[in-house]
DNA sequence: TGTACATCAGTGAACGCGCGTTCACTGATGTAC
DNA sequence: TGTACATCAGTGAACGCGCGTTCACTGATGTAC
């Protein structure tokens, strides 16, 4: 067997993940630093690169657990039973609930760039389409004149008008929305953008 | 006359300022290193110290420049004859136009964030009020609805909402807007929120 | 107008520090027989 | 089951580098008389 190296490895691994969750979680991403995620996850700081391409990939790691996170919260919030624009709103306040319980976590996904020119996997990327996969449906039937594609890139729009939204009221100087106002404007944003205009989008 | 130590500094200065607008705009915030922009402007590395607190504040002033920039482009957009909706449209299109052909100063006015614990001058925050300064007079003809201050706060949410598309279509990881649908997306929008809900703001 | 002194801007080498990454070494885990 | 060798993980001191900022010095501009 094989695996008492391996499990090491993997026991390792899933601790500096971790480490470095909680780091990003208490100082945000300039906070986090090789040494103290290798002390807190209790090795020395060469090991982590036996398990780890580069802290870059480690904080990719730990992006990737937020989305799942905020994937789940987003399919959690929507129940059968409720009407499209009831699913629309659900997702909605489920993504400001956690951004504002995860600011942290959610700031790395977004403001997290790489330093050298390296880019961001493609497995990564794919995993941010749980931003939208849920908002597809209540759309479509909110909206059945848009065709699938338009749908898609209406959904991206609807989400990133939102999350503009969001980002602004928490890290904006001066011109976002106030905090306290922040739930009932993104709700007003949701309704007006999904009963929205008939203007076409143009098909690709 | 004191004035001749008066001008070269105010000369000094500027060309600072100048020199770092262009190494922004050529590679963007992380491109810009003291040594570069003195070298640029002429001058020995330690004269930056003499007229400028730190690259900072460079910064600041710079961006500073690109806000005035961006006001002068939203104010030359609306013409007085245009019905508030097209004057909306009118400045929804100026800012998209603007993002895309000062992309790295955009994206410094947002991103930047000081490195050490110091606070952003309230003047500099001040000067992030153009951004929505023009949407409340003819968001205020298409809502008469609404009371001045929920004014504000729904001018300040409509352009977080078309910031945040324009954002996610530029740096977005697989969720944003296709670039070549941007100004449709944001066409869109604008028209879905200004003629929007009319579910209440709350006065504060 | 001219001279002597004072002030302050300009200079760039050197400082300092933060921090990611490497590397020679050791010790544990696995394999062969 | 035991012994000898091979492999690979764990270690942390040292490397290296980028880069903002300082500082002792010089030279120009301003002031006093």
């Amino acid at each position: 067997m094989q695996s008492k190296r391996e499990a090491n490895r993997a026991d390792l691994r899933n601790r500096l993940i971790e480490a470095a969750e909680a780091r990003i979680a208490a100082d945000g991403l300039r906070g986090l630093k090789a040494r103290d995620v290798t002390a807190d996850a209790g090795c020395a700081l060469g090991a982590l690169y036996n398990v780890v391409e580069d802290l870059d990939q480690l904080i990719i790691l730990v992006n990737s657990r937020t989305l799942a996170r905020l994937g789940e919260a987003l399919r959690a919030s929507i129940s059968e039973e409720a009407t499209p624009p009831e699913k629309m709103q659900a997702l909605g306040k489920a993504y400001v609930d956690f951004v504002l319980s995860n600011r942290k976590h959610w700031s790395a996904v977004f403001f997290h760039r790489l330093s050298t020119d390296a880019e961001v996997p493609d497995w990564h990327k794919q995993e941010h389409a749980v931003l939208i996969d849920n908002l597809i449906e209540p759309l479509a039937q909110m909206r059945p004149d848009l065709s699938p594609s338009a749908l898609r890139v209406r959904a991206g729009t609807l989400f990133s008008a939102v999350h503009g939204v969001v980002q602004l009221s928490l890290h904006g100087r001066f011109v976002g929305t106030p905090p306290e106002l922040l739930a009932s404007e993104v709700r007003a944003l949701i309704d007006a953008m999904s009963r929205g205009t008939h203007l076409a989008v143009p098909e690709q």
